[in-house]
DNA sequence: CTGAAAGCGCTAACAT
DNA sequence: ATGTTAGCGCTTTCAG
């Protein structure tokens, strides 16, 4: 006869009782062996994994969280995959959770905040035990849902503002005003700017202005502006660089929203015999691993993007205790002097 | 007096019964509307979605799955998240899922097949509804469970082997026979190879044996071998790139294992005036977008990395019918004719 | 179109 | 160190 006693056809897996009854135990122990909760003798321990190897028995987590609402899943949003920065993010989040017992689920938001609600309800649904999202701004149906369900949410990336419960990042107000000081202490005096992903990119505006801001304050020009709606790449940032230089007010320095334009704009210069940083100076932001392979070593900014997914993730891993009181975990930038400047 | 059923003061939460004592219906209708299953009045409908937004109730898909074994969880193993590659097929696997209504769990083996399988069982203690694996090569206990628990499984990125159940990739044997062939058109005779991940990426290491393979047929010869432990990176590439080079026996072409150390063997030899192709050749493969920005076009193999990950997404998305027979979907790869060879 | 009853597979709480 | 009992919040099934 068989042994299931799931009446639907649906599935046929084996459940606790199927183990049980094979290791001549009661469900309750099996349980017990699965989460490695309680004293379990070695031999009991031994029968029942044997027992659900032989079956083929899987841990149902489903069932578990339900009961228990401790739940091992950790909702993660992030802006996109394009882009280095994040995958970077990413993967300090998964390591971190992974060490932790934790599992991601996660979702990309392409830079909408529409978007980012309808994930953060989606999340929300598998009753995660935290969430990770990108930057302080978000609409209100999130911060909202946030509030009623006292979810635990890390806001990444971004310091400068006010977390609804914790932020961990950089101030990119103060990294893009540095940026903007050392380039008028090198005595550069006209600037350009080039940007991607069509201004929504909210931390890049923040650089932006604080940049802008502190070079007018200087006395000096900002003459040209471009920004691609694509996602940032190489290519655009080459492209962009070929249109900002072709102008007759050429500037002497142009800042980049992130090292692929700029280094898409290095290549620009390279190839078509533009002295840099004697026509023009090239200045980056995040100090990503490949620019030390190019023939130039371009003028950026470090961020610690591995950190602050490490970060994010410890805090959500850590048993909660702390009441609500707000965290802002501020990490350091540094501008990392390169030859383009 | 509070509305709370619930005795654990763990959580406090509002159900579906709390969102039907609010919109005056029964928890059932409750249930039906968030599922948009079954026929509701618009009236009702309007009535709970009210009620729900009010409360800030959440749908909870632990208690749903559990009941309905069928859940909207895609369990997705990526060997590492510092290669573009992966982060691409992701992106695709994200995208598709997200259209279809489904949610990627993940996890990172780090080439590792003892990793894999661990993540194996963890990502199944959620009842996902299809697996995506990479490669062809798994262990006995992956292969095990996978029949076991019959969890539809799509392996990706390679097609020279037999999948479990459907394979979704690329031949990397014929994709380096294939660079090898033109690579002899082109005249040249020794080579030099350049790989990374100290062997572990298995996809890679068939491209070389039919690449070398080929090249012996023909009555060339590999004079040059180096193997970072590494992840791949421009930084590698260049690194070893100089060490071969250094050799008094240089090869005349020189075969990557991708683009990312392709690229950096180009820096290198643009920083050091060795010509390209004349004093070596350059191969890569992949095909990423950043090749395009180089000062020179790198002759690589084009994959479709994007298009993998929507399809063997797509195939677990679509509702199971078929029945146990075997799928391999070949994509097709194509060399990109570039300056370096 | 809506509701009531009966579980889904597991864990918490309380025995023993 | 192990077992019993009573749900967790939802969906299935069957009524109406």
């Amino acid at each position: 006869m068989s042994t299931r006693r799931n009446s639907k056809a649906n599935k046929n897996q084996p459940t606790m009782h199927d183990v049980a009854r094979v290791a001549g135990v009661s469900q309750m122990t099996v349980s017990r062996v699965m989460r490695g909760a309680g004293y379990i003798s070695r031999t009991v321990r031994e029968q029942v994994n044997n027992a659900a190897r032989e079956i083929g028995y899987v841990h149902n987590r489903l069932a578990g969280g339900i009961s228990s609402y401790d739940n091992p899943l950790v909702g993660v949003v992030l802006p996109t995959l394009q882009n280095r920065v994040f995958t970077e993010v990413l993967s300090g989040i998964n390591e971190t959770l992974n060490t932790a017992g934790l599992r991601p689920v996660f979702g990309v938001s392409e830079y909408s905040q529409s978007a980012e609600e309808e994930l953060v309800f989606d999340l929300l649904s598998w009753r995660p035990r935290g969430l990770i999202l990108p930057g302080l701004e978000h609409n209100e149906s999130v911060r909202r849902i946030v509030e009623q369900t006292g979810v635990r949410v890390a806001e990444i990336m971004d310091v400068d503002g006010e977390p609804m419960t914790a932020s961990f990042g950089v101030s990119h107000v103060d990294a893009g005003r540095e940026m903007a000081t050392h380039l008028l202490e090198r005595g550069y005096r006209t600037f350009g700017y080039i940007a991607s992903q069509g201004g929504h990119d909210l931390r890049a505006t923040k650089r932006f202005e604080a940049f802008a801001s502190q070079v007018r304050d200087a006395g000096g020009q900002l003459i040209a502006q471009r920004m691609s709606n694509e996602p940032s790449s190489m290519v655009a940032g080459r492209q962009l660089t070929m249109e900002v230089l072709a102008h007759p007010d050429r500037p002497d320095a142009i800042y980049y929203a992130n090292d692929d334009l700029a280094a898409g704009g290095l290549m620009h210069c390279l190839s078509h015999g533009v002295d840099v940083p004697g026509q023009v100076a090239i200045a980056g932001f995040n100090g990503l691993g490949f620019l030390s392979a190019l023939p130039m070593k371009i003028t950026t900014t470090q961020t610690p993007r591995y950190e602050i997914g490490v970060s994010a993730a410890e805090w959500i891993s850590t048993p909660l205790d702390s009441p609500a009181e707000k965290l802002i975990e501020r990490l350091e930038t540094e501008i990392l002097f390169g030859e383009t400047t």
